[in-house]
DNA sequence: TAAAAATACTCCATAGGTATTTTAT
DNA sequence: ATAAAATACCTATGGAGTATTTTTA
């Protein structure tokens, strides 16, 4: 029993004829008969009876009928859900984002995808670096953005935006009319750090060794696990430290923070496009990066 | 796409693997590559991808995983369905009679059939001779069981059963202690007719004239439409009748009404298994007939 | 007698195999 | 170095055709 031998049985079922089948199906009579004889022996009982005129089918037939509508159905059904993916139209995304581009950029990239795709679900998942290159690798996210390189030579990363990082402070530190300060200023100042594992911190002391400082001068008083946590700290007077300013965006604009630059500190990193060498990219998810390009170069 | 490939799809997944699956579907590595690579031919985008170890679907992979599980598992079902069938333990039965015996004679087989194959949905049509041998013919009903011959080429016959038919008068009738009567004291009596159409009259009326008798001889009061109209209208004294006596067998029990014979007229009939000669019986219905053939002979 | 399905046959596409190479860990 | 999949190539089954016969209304 195969698919193309059902839908000639019921096109013969329909047609109520050979013939007129073969016709439709653009088959010779005899092939027809060929098949059906084939699903007669398959079955063991005979499927139809050829009444000269009409053909009928017998009841183990329409018991064989019913059951391969059925089936044309779902093969049908089976075509067009991976044509509608393969078209971009449907299906799901999963996308991985470590913390700053899970919290800032990608929801903000996600509602113009949305209108542009509206039957694709996209879903965001969010954890720290590491454990979003797991995911792509493993193919539990069609891709990630994240914080840091990798030099894991299954995953493949390209530079997908700049972000920059400042010194924020509360907004009536006495530093807060300064554009730029020193580094070693800073050893006064109260510090909260970030723990070892995040990507924002591993940037930051990577970036201080490299323009020749220590990480140990920071006056740390203070580890915490994540940004949402740290500004809560700074504006609490806790102490300051240094933040994405897209995390601080909103709260720069509503007068609680303050940005300034450490000089001699290029205090600048990327977040990497992330994918997984040896997997295939989705339709939708060639679709979304094109998009995020396209959107993040804009601006 | 055929199911085949499907199957193998379905194995490669389940099993990561190409040559595992070849080992377990009893095929060789290259069929298997060269049967997904048919599929990735088809649905024109990469179904699964060969990370060296494992071998895991794509987001387009894992649809068509999805809807090939469902399409296998209604093949099964539709294997098994007819396998049910072939072997009698499932499926319909449609049964036509007459209005004798689809009143009194069927029911009565109907009780021990079911306690047999109790998965069998057996239905039963009622018509008079002529409606159901048209069912038979068409299709409509597996087999019918009349009380007339046909002399249409497309039917065949077998006699099934005898039926006795007698004088029926009420009890309290001045012949009820009689067992016998002559055919010209009818004469006298108000007598109850059916409609021509009905195979219960065309016997009587045959058996009559083939006696010698004439049907006109009698005293027709008046002429009505069923068995169960010429039983009220004799035991309302409108008349009496002939009648099976399979139809009154309760009343006379009952003590409301009497049988009695017709010296000279041997009022037997018998009704016939009626089949389709060109079609297909199904198992059921085989099996339906052994059955009843059976139980008949045993009384 | 005419229409429908079955039969007989021929041909070639493809499902299947084996042997080997390529690829990726 | 090893295991897995791809490639190359061969074979034979069976799906498709045409021509013809058989069946039945």
């Amino acid at each position: 029993m195969d698919l193309w031998q059902l839908k000639i049985f019921v096109t013969v079922v329909k047609e109520q004829s050979f013939s007129k089948a073969s016709d439709i199906i653009h088959l010779s009579q005899p092939t027809v008969s060929s098949h059906i004889k084939e699903l007669e022996k398959y079955f063991q009982c005979r499927l139809l009876d050829r009444l000269g005129k009409k053909t009928e089918p017998t009841r183990a037939g329409w018991i064989l009928f019913d059951h391969a509508q059925k089936m044309l159905a779902l093969k049908d059904t089976t075509e067009s859900a991976l044509q509608d993916f393969m078209g971009c139209t449907k299906g799901p995304l999963i996308i991985g984002g470590s913390t700053i581009p899970a919290g800032y950029v990608l929801p903000g990239l996600m509602g113009p995808f949305f209108k542009a795709f509206p039957d694709v679900s996209v879903r965001l998942v969010s954890g720290d670096t590491h454990q979003i290159i797991e995911d792509v690798k493993n193919g539990r996210v069609d891709l990630g953005v994240v914080g840091a390189r990798t030099r894991d030579t299954a995953i493949a990363q390209e530079t997908l935006l700049a972000d920059e990082m400042k010194l924020i402070i509360p907004a009536d530190h006495s530093w807060a009319h300064r554009s730029a300060i020193d580094f070693c200023e800073l050893a006064d100042e109260p510090f909260i750090a970030r723990e070892p594992g995040s990507g924002t911190w591993q940037s930051i002391s990577k970036t201080i060794t490299e323009a020749g400082f220590d990480p140990k001068q920071l006056n740390v008083k203070m580890t915490m696990g994540s940004s949402i946590s740290v500004i809560q700290g700074i504006v609490n007077k806790v102490g300051i430290s240094i933040l994405s300013t897209a995390a601080v965006a909103d709260d720069i604009a509503a007068g609680r923070l303050a940005a300034l630059s450490v000089n001699n500190l290029p205090l600048n990193r990327f977040f990497y496009l992330t994918l997984a060498k040896n997997r295939t990219q989705s339709p939708v998810c060639q679709k979304f990066i094109t998009f995020a390009k396209q959107q993040l170069s804009k601006t």
